[in-house]
DNA sequence: AAGAGGCACAACCGCACTCTA
DNA sequence: GTAGAGTGCGGTTGTGCCTCT
């Protein structure tokens, strides 16, 4: 906290750093649902706010919003970063759209404390690809397990579905794995999302009970939008040839020399998956 | 019990882009 | 066309909490 100090930085000091406190938390939720969102510097005046727009904006986005999520990233969410991550980089705003309620700063977050640790115990660049065909080849089937249980064991509320288990059936380019999560807005410029998949946004949030409770009247606007198709086609699992990549049949690709190394033996990847 | 170290997350910073007068 | 304000984004830092010794 910088906001101690007297004398010539004073004008400097009268912008308050560090923790929101809940008072200020307060203002600028109250304010904001009074004359809404926008300009944030004038904004922060207004508000009686000694902050910057910028930490106002901020404040706001990542964790004042209505529709924030909080809490742990499920395997579907896991699964949208690793993909898209691995298309797109550090475009954290970017992926972020495709995971409502989820901020940039979150993902970031989880990429770099959950994610480059698990680079970090294996001895790898995380941007090598040699991690890239670490998640590919792995963790994602991994996640794909687990969202496959998830839905299993909650019987009736399955919101994600995964067709064409076996990949090695399909011709490579039309190798999909599908899935779905609620879309709040359906991007059509990237190419990502596509009509393949069979589940809806409708059915997703009546069958979430916390859709309806973090979206509130978004809930049922979700509900009037088209199924929204994710189409993980371009999980780039095409990229890694012919091996199955079935979920029921996933195995260790055991004829590829890099996971013999002994920094990437099967059993390292099972204990890390215990630890993801 | 207490100190050290690591982790997770909130917040800040700098830069680039967009908007507006 | 341009300068300044506003905004968005990715990288980095600060800090509180938890675990281990």
């Amino acid at each position: 906290m910088r906001n101690c100090c007297k004398g010539s930085e004073q004008e400097f000091d009268e912008v308050k750093r560090g923790a929101w406190t809940g008072e200020e938390d307060n203002l600028l939720i109250h304010y904001i649902n009074s004359h809404g969102e926008g300009r944030w510097n004038s904004l922060a005046k207004s508000a009686g706010l000694k902050r910057t727009g910028k930490s106002c904006r901020l404040r706001w986005l990542n964790y004042l919003k209505p529709d924030t999520k909080r809490g742990n990233l499920s395997p579907q969410e896991q699964l949208v970063i690793l993909d898209l991550h691995s298309k797109w980089g550090n475009r954290w705003s970017k992926i972020a759209r495709y995971l409502p309620g989820r901020t940039d700063n979150e993902i970031k977050n989880y990429w770099r404390t959950r994610v480059q640790k698990q680079a970090r115990h294996l001895n790898i660049d995380s941007s090598s690809n040699r991690f890239v065909e670490a998640l590919h080849r792995f963790w994602m089937p991994r996640l794909l397990e687990k969202v496959e249980q998830t839905s299993s064991s909650t019987s009736n509320a399955s919101t994600v579905t995964i067709e064409n288990k076996s990949l090695s059936a399909c011709p490579q380019s039309e190798q999909t794995l599908l899935t779905s999560l609620p879309y709040p807005q359906k991007p059509t410029n990237e190419g990502y999302i596509n009509s393949t998949s069979s589940v809806c946004a409708t059915e997703y949030s009546s069958q979430m009970p916390e859709m309806s409770q973090l979206y509130g009247d978004k809930a049922s606007s979700l509900q009037n939008v088209d199924c929204y198709d994710v189409s993980i086609n371009e999980l780039d699992m095409i990229d890694f040839g012919s091996d199955d990549l079935s979920i029921g049949n996933f195995h260790l690709a055991d004829n590829d020399h890099w996971i013999r190394s002994d920094d990437m033996a099967p059993d390292t990847y099972w204990k890390l998956d215990e630890l993801w």
